[in-house]
DNA sequence: ATGACTCATTACATGAGA
């Protein structure tokens, strides 16, 4: 089975890249993020004509994640039990639309888009701590009592683990992504039982997965490795490999992310 | 070339992204 993660950002403006992406890849189930609609503007049908089917959880043309699978998509969770709120300036906090999980082939899939965090000293930066952590004991009970749990959280991260995760780190003193809270709580998942898959199998430096569209960022690869899958330890035994689709950003429309490429064993 | 931001909005400038 091949799964993989993809911050589209917008899938109504690449719907036909990623049509074209599963036909290419054989890709099984594939989890979105940043889809920036609600969940009756998702562009179901090239999907479903495809032979998928499509789980949503989209609020606004912010966030949105999306689940899309030929090989069964069932209990479909809209937001992780203890999700915490965030509240934009003027308006009532809510659970933002950030996660989403379905089973599909037999695999808990989780997809994610953690919150980006704008500024260290920004509200939105102490959220996205109690985000990840509210996910790691949420994903922490998941694996209790069940050695064999097959569980895959994916997605955009927007934590760059290692000093050498960003291009320049120079460049990003002071900001967010790359301070020891973020990578600690990035790491909690480690210590919680998961194991980050896409650096077992593409341990090389310098291998990013998202590029700013701004001042030739992929020309030059300058980039950030800021999206991974944490997987159960029964996953993680199946994962056989990974790929990390940098020709999907080259070209008109592209997402300035590109799409990772889990291989697992049958 | 892999190329000089892009997306969505009760839009025509602004907020968000990282």
């Amino acid at each position: 089975m091949r799964l993989a993660t993809w911050n589209i950002n917008s899938i109504r403006s690449r719907a036909d890249r990623v049509l074209a992406f599963l036909e290419r890849s054989g890709t099984d189930v594939l989890a979105l993020q940043e889809t920036k609609c609600k969940d009756e503007q998702f562009p179901r049908a090239g999907f479903e004509a495809a032979g998928y089917e499509v789980a949503t959880f989209g609020l606004s043309q912010w966030n949105g994640v999306a689940i899309v699978s030929r090989v069964g998509l069932a209990d479909v969770e809209q937001g992780f039990a203890g999700q915490p709120t965030f509240a934009a300036p003027t308006l009532e906090p809510v659970v933002e639309a950030r996660a989403i999980g379905a089973t599909c082939g037999g695999v808990r899939v989780w997809s994610l888009y953690v919150p980006h965090g704008r500024a260290v000293e920004d509200p939105h930066f102490a959220y996205k701590l109690e985000w990840l952590a509210q996910l790691k004991a949420q994903a922490e009970g998941w694996l209790t009592g069940d050695p064999a749990a097959q569980i895959a959280l994916v997605g955009d991260w927007n934590v760059a683990p290692k000093d050498t995760d960003v291009w320049d780190l120079a460049a990003f003193a002071g900001l967010t992504h790359i301070t020891p809270a973020e990578r600690a709580a990035f790491a909690a998942f480690a210590a919680a039982g998961y194991t980050e898959v896409t650096r077992e199998h593409v341990p090389e430096d310098r291998k990013y997965t998202y590029w700013d569209y701004q001042q030739l960022r992929f020309p030059r690869n300058e980039g950030m490795r800021i999206d991974f899958a944490y997987a159960s330890p029964a996953l993680a035994a199946r994962t056989t490999g990974v790929e990390i689709d940098r020709n999907e950003r080259k070209g008109k429309g592209a997402s300035d992310h590109v799409p990772v490429i889990l291989d697992l064993a049958d």
